[in-house]
DNA sequence: ACCATTTAGATATCATGCTATCTATCTTGA
DNA sequence: TCAAGATAGATAGCATGATATCTAAATGGT
């Protein structure tokens, strides 16, 4: 996150940048953008927490349901996806479980690996967030444009 | 912070939102906003926490440094100009000032509030700073643009 | 003047990110 | 074949975001 309200001028980032070769406009840009994905992502957050969610739970049933052909990810194909440590992974997966969102059951050919499979439950809960989900994201689009 | 490594791709946007009356190009758009800022930030942090600080606590110096005309703010103008709830600013002054960057005294007028200034230590990180958070800003822009 | 309300900030507690480390299982090469 | 190393995942503990609630000081209407 990114966490000022408002940027700096222009003539601001010259007083600070000005001397150090890179371009003011490209600073603002930088900002601007990290501005922008910040009070998406609050917004989606806000969004999603209203439903018992989080971004990093949607995100980890997303990628599970959108394996091509398979029905079911390993706990370490689920942490390559995502971008965030594998104890969280461990841990989101931990509270989805006992949420009814997913079922974890041993790999039956690696003793040390774990399938997660989403559960009737999170289908359904998908399919009720998305359309919102893809209406916040062109709302905020359109907003900050 | 957004944590999906990959993006869907347009055709199973399209599968998801295709019903759902949002083009799937503002979705992609939407999306690679929040990887860019997050992977931004990603790189912000590490930056920081290389020199004892975070993205936090850099921000809540340049907010007083920044400002014209003067040379403190109260706790409750440096809630007002960073995004983030009170007890996380009064924690994270707590850290400044264990740290030497920033002195607190009760306002003269306000038993209430306290004016908040940075150090000479203050002045010097960020002034050591500055050009590199600045490169890493142009960097990025130019690396995902 | 005085009590109710507002305001400034702090404290308590929780959620969730991280790194470091541990256990259990699998793989590999002498 | 079996010990050394690699790999899958879990656990421990810290840092830092959030909300709810508390205290102390200021303010304002009667």
């Amino acid at each position: 996150m990114f966490f000022l309200k408002t940027l700096p001028s222009a003539r601001m980032i010259e007083g600070y940048a000005g001397a150090h070769d890179v371009p003011a406009e490209t600073i603002i840009d930088a900002l601007t953008l990290m501005r922008r994905a910040s009070q998406m992502i609050r917004r989606l957050e806000s969004f999603f927490s209203s439903h018992g969610l989080s971004q990093l739970r949607f995100l980890f049933l997303i990628v599970i349901d959108r394996e091509p052909d398979r029905d079911m990810l390993t706990v370490g194909e689920i942490t390559d996806r995502l971008d965030v440590a594998g104890p969280v992974v461990a841990r989101t997966l931990r509270v989805l479980e006992g949420d009814g969102y997913v079922t974890a059951e041993r790999d039956e050919n690696d003793a040390r690996a774990k399938q997660v499979k989403l559960t009737p439950k999170a289908h359904a809960l998908l399919e009720r967030l998305l359309p919102e989900y893809f209406s916040i994201l062109a709302d905020e689009m359109d907003r900050s444009a």
